[in-house]
DNA sequence: GCTAGAC
DNA sequence: GTCTAGCAACGCTTC
DNA sequence: GAAGCG
């Protein structure tokens, strides 16, 4: 039995210890998510290149101890570029290409959440996410219905919107804007919308956090549109047990028979190389504008 | 995974 | 040389 | 002012 390779190298970037296990339960190593990361490269870095990130690190595996990084230290790979950013006194991590993420790989990265915007004009996002939460008691089918009431909100407002799973119980809506509006514009019209989501329904959303008053309802979290606060990539794998991934869908595929947990880092490349056009193709780069609510 | 600091 | 700690942080909410 | 939440 020969021992393992210590050190292989992908797209020109060092990937050590390549056999290493990060999901034990899958037993998914370091090289078959470098491998997952190139497959997707093509449909994910657009929503993930030159965007500030913060990440999830579990180094020595999900099971381990994991813990988030939003500034570099010291010793990261040169493929990990740093931006300054006005009103931060650290610099900011981002990536340029397939080679950032064989790079967070590397890094034991398992989660990647990317700011709402991009590394040349960081104060100005270009999309607003809603983030739908069940409470105890609802299942996914749930889920499923309020995201098709909220895009029919947006749609009355006429915002165009997508949606995606989370690789985890919620899904999120992705409305791109024109790069004209500050964070602060783009959450109160968040939890505008939100706010009157709960005040049609009550019963069935709300836009406070409290874990206890969610019970039976869906909490339509308007908060992860702040720099501080962000939400997980599309195609970002989690940290969670399974490898599940977030995934970007077509809105008829947003039905209540949906399993978000079959999206995983062994099912997803097969689903992106079957693509025959990009789910979210027809809204890339829209350039909406946001109505005043008052 | 990697580094800096303590021993 | 070896071992260990650190690696985010804040806006909104209720109490 | 502190604690829960993500
Ligand atoms: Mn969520
Ligand atoms: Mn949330």
């Amino acid at each position: 039995m020969a021992a393992a390779k210590e050190e292989i190298e992908l797209q020109g970037v060092r990937l050590t210890s390549p056999d290493k296990v990060l999901y034990p339960e899958q037993g998914v190593t370091k090289r078959e998510l470098a491998e997952y990361y190139l497959a997707v490269a093509g449909v994910m870095l657009p929503h993930v290149a030159r965007r500030p990130i913060t990440l999830v690190r579990c180094p020595t595996g999900r099971a381990r101890k994991c813990f988030y990084q939003r500034h570099a230290g010291s010793g990261m790979p040169a493929e990990l570029k740093q931006i300054p950013i006005e009103g931060f006194e650290e610099p900011y991590l981002y990536l340029e290409d397939v080679r950032g993420l064989v790079a967070l790989v590397q890094m034991g990265v398992l989660e990647i959440h990317p700011w709402n915007s991009h590394v040349d004009q960081p104060h100005k996002p270009d999309q607003v996410i809603f983030d739908l939460d069940p409470g105890e008691g609802l299942a996914f089918p749930d889920v499923v219905a309020a995201a098709h009431e909220l895009r029919a909100r947006l749609a009355g407002l006429g915002l165009r919107s997508v949606p995606k799973t989370t690789g985890g119980k919620g899904l999120h809506l992705v409305v791109p804007i024109e790069r004209r509006y500050e964070w602060r514009d783009v959450k109160s019209f968040a939890k505008a919308v939100g706010d009157l989501m709960a005040k049609d329904a009550p019963d069935r959303f709300l836009t406070k956090q409290s874990i206890a008053e969610r019970r039976g309802r869906i909490y339509i979290d308007y908060l992860r549109n702040d720099p501080t606060s962000t939400a997980v990539a599309p195609y970002s794998t989690r940290s969670r047990e399974g490898a599940p991934v977030s995934v970007p869908l077509t809105w008829d595929e947003v039905v209540p028979d949906l399993d978000p947990r079959a999206f995983t880092v062994r099912t997803v490349p097969a689903r992106v190389a079957g693509l025959t056009a990009d789910p979210w193709a027809d809204i890339a780069g829209l350039k909406q504008r946001l109505p005043k609510l008052t």
